[in-house]
DNA sequence: TCTGCATGAAAAA
DNA sequence: TTTTCCTGCAGAG
């Protein structure tokens, strides 16, 4: 699912399959086929995850830009790769180990400068040592944007998605549709602190709960899929805090869930 | 087995 | 505002 915690994840998983190696690459499908040849023979210094992207950085200044968008997907393997099969963008084989990337947004060749262009539009990642809160406070408070749209923009804050705006948004107590410049300071460092709380349980776990463990066995309704979420996808049903329907309607062209009573107007 | 929806974001219209 | 990248899954039948 991938929001910030699985770029994160990936970042941390391919770190030991590929820094400090020389890879081979290639891209069955086609659509990537003078990159690969450009990567092929060079070493992996360092892999690195901001926000939604991640760069993977070749001996020579040559970084690989990677954004999974809404389909992508890393598979990797140990010992004799599988017959390429489908639409493969790349293959990178490290000694032993194989890396598949199918479906990106992004996959593409970038220089340092490259990559500066792109971490300038970017809001600070919450999953990252070096983030400054302030940066995205200082466009949340001036903004008569709502808080829901906000959350969504890479710009304000890079890493969220639409899984972890909905989730925090609960879990702050907060309408979605309260404008920027409307939001208590407080509630802005509660929601921060949460979101680095739950972003920091996303990598460790591999995918989003947000629920705590005793929410998640107090169900007040039917649930449709599991109890990782208190709001996300849960349209129509209970709200597990005050027994409301959650609700449900388009901000941002994605599906957004709120409690109209544990998160008021 | 089939169908529709889904975590994102940029390009095209 | 619509299309596109491409795959996985849940729910229906």
């Amino acid at each position: 699912m991938p929001e910030g915690h699985t770029i994160h994840r990936l970042a941390r998983d391919h770190k030991p399959l590929l820094v400090g190696r020389p890879v081979s690459a290639g891209s069955p499908q086609g659509r990537f086929s003078t990159g690969a040849e450009m990567l092929t023979g060079r070493v992996v210094e360092q892999i690195e995850p901001y926000g939604k992207h991640l760069f993977y950085g070749f001996e020579g200044d040559v970084l690989l830009h990677v954004h999974l968008g809404l389909y992508g997907k890393w598979t990797v393997g140990t010992g004799p790769a599988p017959e390429p099969r489908g639409a493969l963008r790349l293959r990178l084989v490290a000694d032993d180990d194989w890396l598949d990337l199918r479906g990106p947004t992004a996959c593409e060749l970038f220089t340092p400068a490259d990559r500066d262009a792109v971490l300038a539009r970017l809001g600070p990642d919450p999953l990252r040592k070096d983030a400054d809160p302030d940066r995205a406070w200082a466009r949340i408070c001036a903004s008569r944007q709502a808080i829901g749209a906000l959350l969504m923009d890479q710009s304000v804050l890079a890493g969220i998605g639409n899984v972890y705006r909905a989730e925090v948004l609960f879990r702050a107590g907060l309408s979605p549709f309260r404008p920027g410049r409307e939001v208590p300071e407080r509630i802005w460092e509660l929601m921060w602190e949460e979101t680095r709380l739950l972003l920091r349980a996303g990598v460790r776990a591999g995918s989003i709960t947000t629920t705590e463990r005793e929410d998640r066995h107090r169900r007040t309704g039917p649930a449709r899929r599991d109890d990782r979420t208190y709001v996300y996808r849960r349209h129509g049903l209970p709200c597990r805090r005050c027994g409301t329907e959650v609700r449900t309607q388009l901000m941002v062209a994605r599906n957004l869930f709120w409690c109209p009573t544990c998160q008021p107007a």
